[in-house]
DNA sequence: TATGAATGAGGATTCATTCAT
DNA sequence: AATGAATGAATCCTCATTCAT
């Protein structure tokens, strides 16, 4: 009566617990219905984020703030981190947008820099409840802060290769280390967007463009004679 | 001492029928196709109580199974009580069938007592996985343990019926109590099985069969002389 | 400026959590008050599992029981596992004692079988309810399924050494395997214990004691000539 | 530019008196024993606070660090808002002095501004771990981000009176509005060190001061020729 | 019949703070 | 002053079952 086989077995099946949650969530909903309610759960979540934080928002917010349960949530979301970053993802996408400048090549490198840190501002103010919980989330996990990481370096790359090039073509100090400028620039658009924006300080819309405009253009030795 | 008797019995015994919510549930379903999803049902929840317990089970599990929506499942199952029923009954059945020892006259009493214990312990491997179910849901649903109790008893009861036939034919001790005795013996092999197929306390097949048999047949007093 | 060591440190520190539960549960109270509450709650456990068993015991219950609030439980316990283990095993332990045989040498091999089984029967008696809950609790649970295998073990291997013994005294059958044998005796005291006193098939203690000491001596080939 | 006078305003600000629950908690400790224990209490949540971050950090745990127990916590401060209040305070102190740049007017205004940033650095190494703390609880508690606030204004401010002299003394752009430029440059350093030591990208200390100097320098139109 | 979405009751657990010595 | 024990409010999450197509 060799037991092993069937005993182990048997053994693991009266005590493994199995993955407790279906393989279903985090799909996409199969019908309408299902699309039409995950939808309104991601914007409730954005708006219940931006007003009370993520600390601050408890899973049955968000599903009141939805119009359904708190079971219906879990239909569609494992965890308040996983709407978090669904959230954040489309907030971020929309931002990458509204901040890009087209490179149309009559423009001079002022007007670029300029049109770039507009956007930049704007952009921001227009997500700025969202991206203030972001930077609450970052600190204190590890995957936001990585997310966060990315997003910044996204910009400062950005940043960073455009300075190389104006590098190259010999407009602006070509003694500069790219990347770290890149990081100090772009420090002090995002923080100021984030003081001013998020914590309050006010400041005159095109005063910040022209002043952030002139001391990054200036600051990498770009030619102003005659632009300002 | 045939087994169909006692299935029939327990059969009977085991289907407790409730008021069924919708008029439908439970009954036998009408057309071909939903002859086939009760059974591919049935089937399904075999494999998925026997690999992870009654506890662990979750309809859905069964659904995913059997390839069918979860609402499907209630179509022809009112709870998952009632689909374990249905499931442990026909285990049931089968175990009875396979257990039973056919009454052919020329055997001895000996070769009877081996016979019954060599089926009941390859009966009991076989359908191992469902029966250490079984053995769960009794400890904390009273109509299981019921249930457990009535198959119980029927093995008890039959065998109890068989020494005091030897009792009577004067081959065994007659001052020991029939019932009492069974209940023993019963236990003997029965928790036998259990610790070694689902606990996993290792024994060879043979020498089960054989010490099972000598204990149960020497200790109600049956000559084992010019046996063994 | 290499920020890496900093760096990591801080990312560490703004992420990783700290081992939730402080290092003083579980330890042993430091005051008097303590030790009491300690105790009521133990105490409370034990009534409150044999009443409901595990799977419908709550902590809020226990704690209700103990006249303490749900916050104190966890002074003292980190969880419902690890009360019950706590409760189990005082159980055990008394169980071991009350079930145990002081070896007199001047008791025949029959008086001792039957001293045996009847400290266990009414040591079993004595603790019905908590065992009954062990056994639940093995059907789900890894840990207490080898508890429970250790008990059990327990009681074989000294039946075994009896066993082994006798064999060698040449006064019971020594084709007989020892271990195969106890496993056999083992179950059918400890499962008729179970079947009696746990799920409630009613026998007269004596008659059980008189028929379990007849089928285990005269199983092993005990020579009861002059004894019963 | 001494720091002296900032940093007292500061130390003002942040010494919002509450209504102290007993007459005693708050107050400062009478005996040296007292005073000892408050001290120890202290450190020991400068370390904590830094290790685990604000939210993770529980009262036990610092009180376990000072060795002492959870209720001495209690004697001393009010809350664990409290406690952070004073051990920030502290922080904020050396950081300014730290930070500051003594008075000599011999030094050129580039010099003042490279002096300024490098020691700035510095001491945000030095203080990184709490800073990032700070940083964090002022994402979801009011009175810290004042705090916050505060902090960062003082620094803006002196960075704005430094901007107006040299305003004044015809050396700089002086169509720059001062608070505006003084708040860009102000974002441009702290969050290159926020990035760069808490979030750990890595620069090198003084390609990172020069290049900040320079961008800083060149960007409010000091004129470099000569010094760099 | 089949589908898959919606529901919501119910219990574990944490930890800042208070309290009794 | 110091101790350590006691408190309890507050939120998460599961999953059997029902419902609307």
């Amino acid at each position: 009566m060799s037991s092993t086989p069937d005993a182990a077995v048997l053994a693991d099946a009266l005590s493994t617990p199995r993955p407790a949650r279906s393989a279903e969530v985090g799909q996409a909903p199969r019908t309408d219905r299902g699309r039409r309610t995950r939808r309104r759960l991601l914007d409730a979540a954005a708006v219940v984020f931006a007003r009370d934080g993520f600390l601050d928002t408890k899973i049955t917010d968000i599903a009141a703030e939805a119009k359904v349960s708190s079971g219906t949530f879990y239909n569609y979301f494992e965890t308040k981190e996983a709407i978090f970053t669904a959230v954040i993802q489309q907030t971020i996408e929309r931002l990458f947008l509204a901040a890009s400048v087209p490179p149309e090549t009559d423009r001079s490198p002022l007007v670029r820099i300029e049109t770039a840190t507009r956007n930049y501002l704007l952009a921001y103010r227009e997500h700025a409840g969202l991206l203030a919980i972001l930077e609450q989330v970052a600190t204190f996990n590890a995957d936001f802060r990585e997310m966060r990481r990315e997003i910044r370096q996204t910009f400062r790359n950005r940043t960073s290769r455009g300075i190389a090039r104006m590098q190259q073509q010999g407009i602006v100090d070509a003694s500069l280390p790219a990347q770290c400028t890149a990081e100090a620039l772009t420090s002090m658009v995002s923080n100021f967007c984030y003081v001013s924006l998020v914590l309050g300080e006010d400041y005159d819309h095109e005063e910040a463009v022209r002043t952030l405009t002139t001391l990054w253009a200036r600051g990498i030795g770009l030619d102003l004679a005659g632009g300002r």
